[in-house]
DNA sequence: TAGTCTTACGACTTGCGTAATTATT
DNA sequence: AATAATTACGCAAGTCGTAAGACTA
Protein backbone atom coordinates (compact mmCIF):
# COMPACT_ATOMS: atom_id res chain seq x y z
CA UNK A 1 0.00 0.00 0.00
CA UNK A 2 0.78 3.78 -0.93
CA UNK A 3 1.52 5.78 2.28
CA UNK A 4 -1.11 9.05 2.53
CA UNK A 5 2.15 10.57 2.85
CA UNK A 6 2.53 11.95 6.30
CA UNK A 7 2.04 15.74 5.85
CA UNK A 8 5.77 17.37 6.62
CA UNK A 9 6.68 20.55 8.62
CA UNK A 10 7.19 23.42 6.96
CA UNK A 11 10.37 25.15 6.84
CA UNK A 12 10.43 27.73 8.57
CA UNK A 13 9.43 25.67 11.71
CA UNK A 14 12.09 23.26 11.12
CA UNK A 15 14.51 26.47 11.05
CA UNK A 16 13.21 27.55 14.39
CA UNK A 17 13.54 24.24 16.25
CA UNK A 18 17.06 23.66 14.34
CA UNK A 19 18.51 26.86 15.32
CA UNK A 20 16.85 26.90 19.00
CA UNK A 21 18.31 23.37 19.75
CA UNK A 22 21.57 23.90 18.63
CA UNK A 23 21.82 27.71 20.69
CA UNK A 24 19.75 25.27 23.88
CA UNK A 25 18.04 29.26 23.35
CA UNK A 26 15.07 30.72 21.65
CA UNK A 27 16.15 34.08 22.21
CA UNK A 28 19.65 33.32 20.67
CA UNK A 29 17.92 31.25 17.54
CA UNK A 30 15.74 34.35 17.09
CA UNK A 31 18.76 36.51 16.69
CA UNK A 32 20.64 34.21 14.46
CA UNK A 33 17.56 33.94 12.49
CA UNK A 34 16.46 38.13 12.24
CA UNK A 35 13.50 37.12 13.85
CA UNK A 36 11.76 37.77 17.33
CA UNK A 37 11.47 35.61 20.28
CA UNK A 38 7.93 35.88 20.31
CA UNK A 39 8.14 34.20 16.37
CA UNK A 40 10.56 31.32 17.33
CA UNK A 41 8.72 30.91 20.49
CA UNK A 42 5.52 30.18 18.73
CA UNK A 43 7.40 28.06 15.71
CA UNK A 44 8.58 25.38 18.02
CA UNK A 45 5.38 24.87 19.67
CA UNK A 46 3.55 24.87 16.27
CA UNK A 47 6.33 21.96 15.51
CA UNK A 48 5.80 19.90 18.95
CA UNK A 49 1.85 20.28 18.69
CA UNK A 50 2.21 19.14 14.64
CA UNK A 51 4.52 16.41 15.59
CA UNK A 52 2.74 15.36 18.64
CA UNK A 53 5.66 15.33 20.81
CA UNK A 54 7.58 17.46 23.25
CA UNK A 55 11.22 18.41 21.64
CA UNK A 56 12.30 21.08 24.54
CA UNK A 57 11.72 21.43 28.17
CA UNK A 58 10.90 24.97 29.40
CA UNK A 59 13.78 26.02 31.62
CA UNK A 60 14.26 28.53 33.78
CA UNK A 61 17.06 30.07 31.81
CA UNK A 62 17.34 28.88 28.32
CA UNK A 63 15.99 25.55 27.19
CA UNK A 64 16.78 21.57 27.48
CA UNK A 65 16.25 18.92 24.91
CA UNK A 66 14.39 16.17 25.24
CA UNK A 67 15.62 13.01 24.03
CA UNK A 68 13.26 13.00 21.17
CA UNK A 69 14.13 16.78 20.76
CA UNK A 70 17.54 15.88 20.76
CA UNK A 71 17.10 13.22 17.64
CA UNK A 72 15.24 15.47 15.96
CA UNK A 73 17.38 18.05 15.97
CA UNK A 74 20.15 16.10 14.20
CA UNK A 75 17.84 14.56 11.64
CA UNK A 76 16.80 18.35 10.86
CA UNK A 77 20.33 19.44 10.55
CA UNK A 78 20.87 16.82 8.06
CA UNK A 79 18.18 17.85 6.23
CA UNK A 80 18.97 21.56 5.66
CA UNK A 81 22.33 20.76 5.45
CA UNK A 82 21.07 18.42 2.14
CA UNK A 83 19.12 21.13 0.81
CA UNK A 84 21.27 23.51 0.86
CA UNK A 85 23.73 21.93 -0.69
CA UNK A 86 21.83 21.04 -3.58
CA UNK A 87 20.23 24.81 -4.05
CA UNK A 88 23.98 25.71 -3.78
CA UNK A 89 24.87 23.55 -6.43
CA UNK A 90 22.22 24.97 -8.85
CA UNK A 91 23.31 28.81 -8.25
CA UNK A 92 26.78 28.19 -9.26
CA UNK A 93 26.02 27.75 -13.01
CA UNK B 1 32.50 34.44 7.82
CA UNK B 2 29.28 33.17 8.26
CA UNK B 3 27.03 32.53 5.14
CA UNK B 4 23.93 34.51 5.29
CA UNK B 5 21.74 31.15 5.09
CA UNK B 6 20.64 31.51 1.81
CA UNK B 7 16.54 31.07 2.09
CA UNK B 8 15.64 27.72 1.43
CA UNK B 9 12.35 27.06 -0.65
CA UNK B 10 9.29 26.00 1.48
CA UNK B 11 8.17 22.43 1.38
CA UNK B 12 4.75 22.59 -0.82
CA UNK B 13 7.44 23.82 -3.73
CA UNK B 14 9.56 21.00 -2.98
CA UNK B 15 6.95 18.21 -2.67
CA UNK B 16 5.30 19.59 -5.95
CA UNK B 17 8.33 20.24 -8.05
CA UNK B 18 9.43 16.08 -6.90
CA UNK B 19 5.87 14.74 -7.66
CA UNK B 20 6.23 16.56 -11.29
CA UNK B 21 9.82 15.54 -11.71
CA UNK B 22 8.89 12.00 -11.17
CA UNK B 23 5.42 11.86 -12.98
CA UNK B 24 7.07 13.80 -15.76
CA UNK B 25 3.65 15.40 -15.26
CA UNK B 26 1.97 18.00 -13.71
CA UNK B 27 -1.57 16.68 -13.63
CA UNK B 28 -0.37 13.46 -12.72
CA UNK B 29 1.84 15.04 -9.53
CA UNK B 30 -1.95 17.23 -8.75
CA UNK B 31 -3.48 13.82 -8.57
CA UNK B 32 -0.52 12.41 -6.54
CA UNK B 33 -0.50 15.72 -3.90
CA UNK B 34 -4.36 15.78 -3.82
CA UNK B 35 -3.87 19.40 -5.26
CA UNK B 36 -5.31 20.97 -8.69
CA UNK B 37 -3.13 21.40 -11.76
CA UNK B 38 -3.03 25.30 -11.28
CA UNK B 39 -1.63 25.06 -7.95
CA UNK B 40 1.25 22.51 -8.94
CA UNK B 41 1.78 24.17 -12.18
CA UNK B 42 2.09 28.16 -10.02
CA UNK B 43 4.24 26.31 -7.40
CA UNK B 44 6.92 24.85 -9.92
CA UNK B 45 7.09 28.21 -11.86
CA UNK B 46 7.35 29.86 -8.15
CA UNK B 47 10.33 27.38 -7.23
CA UNK B 48 12.11 27.85 -10.85
CA UNK B 49 11.67 31.79 -10.08
CA UNK B 50 13.27 31.63 -6.78
CA UNK B 51 16.23 29.65 -7.84
CA UNK B 52 16.46 31.71 -10.88
CA UNK B 53 16.74 28.13 -12.75
CA UNK B 54 15.08 26.44 -15.31
CA UNK B 55 14.13 23.13 -14.04
CA UNK B 56 11.50 21.59 -16.56
CA UNK B 57 10.54 22.08 -19.90
CA UNK B 58 7.10 22.83 -21.25
CA UNK B 59 6.30 20.00 -24.20
CA UNK B 60 3.13 19.76 -26.02
CA UNK B 61 2.17 16.65 -23.92
CA UNK B 62 3.92 16.43 -20.37
CA UNK B 63 6.76 18.08 -19.21
CA UNK B 64 10.69 17.31 -19.51
CA UNK B 65 13.07 17.71 -17.26
CA UNK B 66 16.07 19.91 -18.14
CA UNK B 67 19.87 18.44 -16.78
CA UNK B 68 19.80 21.09 -13.69
CA UNK B 69 15.65 19.98 -12.65
CA UNK B 70 17.59 16.36 -13.60
CA UNK B 71 19.84 16.64 -10.62
CA UNK B 72 17.89 18.84 -8.13
CA UNK B 73 14.70 16.25 -8.46
CA UNK B 74 17.13 13.67 -6.93
CA UNK B 75 18.13 15.83 -4.52
CA UNK B 76 15.04 16.96 -3.10
CA UNK B 77 13.80 12.90 -3.15
CA UNK B 78 16.57 12.63 -0.80
CA UNK B 79 15.51 15.56 1.47
CA UNK B 80 12.41 14.56 1.74
CA UNK B 81 12.64 11.07 2.27
CA UNK B 82 15.39 11.86 5.02
CA UNK B 83 12.47 14.61 6.81
CA UNK B 84 9.85 11.70 6.36
CA UNK B 85 11.92 8.93 8.35
CA UNK B 86 13.02 11.72 10.74
CA UNK B 87 9.65 12.27 11.32
CA UNK B 88 8.38 8.70 10.95
CA UNK B 89 10.66 7.58 14.11
CA UNK B 90 9.33 10.18 16.64
CA UNK B 91 5.77 9.32 15.57
CA UNK B 92 6.28 5.64 16.83
CA UNK B 93 7.12 6.47 20.28
C1' DT C 1 16.18 44.99 37.23
C1' DA C 2 17.57 42.24 33.74
C1' DG C 3 17.11 38.11 31.09
C1' DT C 4 14.16 34.39 29.53
C1' DC C 5 10.00 32.24 27.43
C1' DT C 6 5.01 32.76 26.17
C1' DT C 7 0.81 34.61 23.89
C1' DA C 8 -3.16 37.67 22.12
C1' DC C 9 -3.73 40.72 18.37
C1' DG C 10 -3.49 42.57 13.79
C1' DA C 11 -0.89 42.86 9.40
C1' DC C 12 1.27 40.69 5.80
C1' DT C 13 2.67 36.59 2.93
C1' DT C 14 1.98 32.20 1.04
C1' DG C 15 -0.82 28.46 -0.63
C1' DC C 16 -4.86 26.96 -2.91
C1' DG C 17 -9.36 26.19 -5.71
C1' DT C 18 -12.10 27.98 -9.35
C1' DA C 19 -12.52 28.92 -13.80
C1' DA C 20 -11.03 30.75 -18.08
C1' DT C 21 -7.34 30.39 -21.72
C1' DT C 22 -3.97 28.34 -24.86
C1' DA C 23 -2.13 24.55 -27.21
C1' DT C 24 -1.71 19.78 -28.73
C1' DT C 25 -3.55 15.32 -30.48
C1' DA D 1 -13.55 16.46 -28.02
C1' DA D 2 -10.01 15.22 -24.81
C1' DT D 3 -5.78 16.09 -22.48
C1' DA D 4 -2.29 19.19 -20.58
C1' DA D 5 -0.30 23.45 -18.91
C1' DT D 6 -0.82 28.38 -17.49
C1' DT D 7 -2.82 32.37 -15.00
C1' DA D 8 -6.06 36.13 -12.89
C1' DC D 9 -8.97 36.32 -8.96
C1' DG D 10 -10.37 35.84 -4.27
C1' DC D 11 -10.29 33.22 0.03
C1' DA D 12 -7.90 30.41 3.61
C1' DA D 13 -3.89 29.31 6.11
C1' DG D 14 0.61 30.31 7.65
C1' DT D 15 4.06 33.59 9.35
C1' DC D 16 5.63 37.57 11.80
C1' DG D 17 6.25 41.98 14.77
C1' DT D 18 4.39 44.36 18.59
C1' DA D 19 3.38 44.50 23.05
C1' DA D 20 2.12 42.70 27.31
C1' DG D 21 2.66 39.08 30.85
C1' DA D 22 4.85 35.56 33.99
C1' DC D 23 8.80 33.65 36.08
C1' DT D 24 13.60 33.50 37.78
C1' DA D 25 18.13 35.24 39.51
Amino acid sequence: MSQPRRLLPSMPLLAAFEAAARHRSISAAAGELALTQGAVSRQVKALETQLGVRLIERRRHGIALTPQGLAFADDVRAVLALLADATGRLGQN
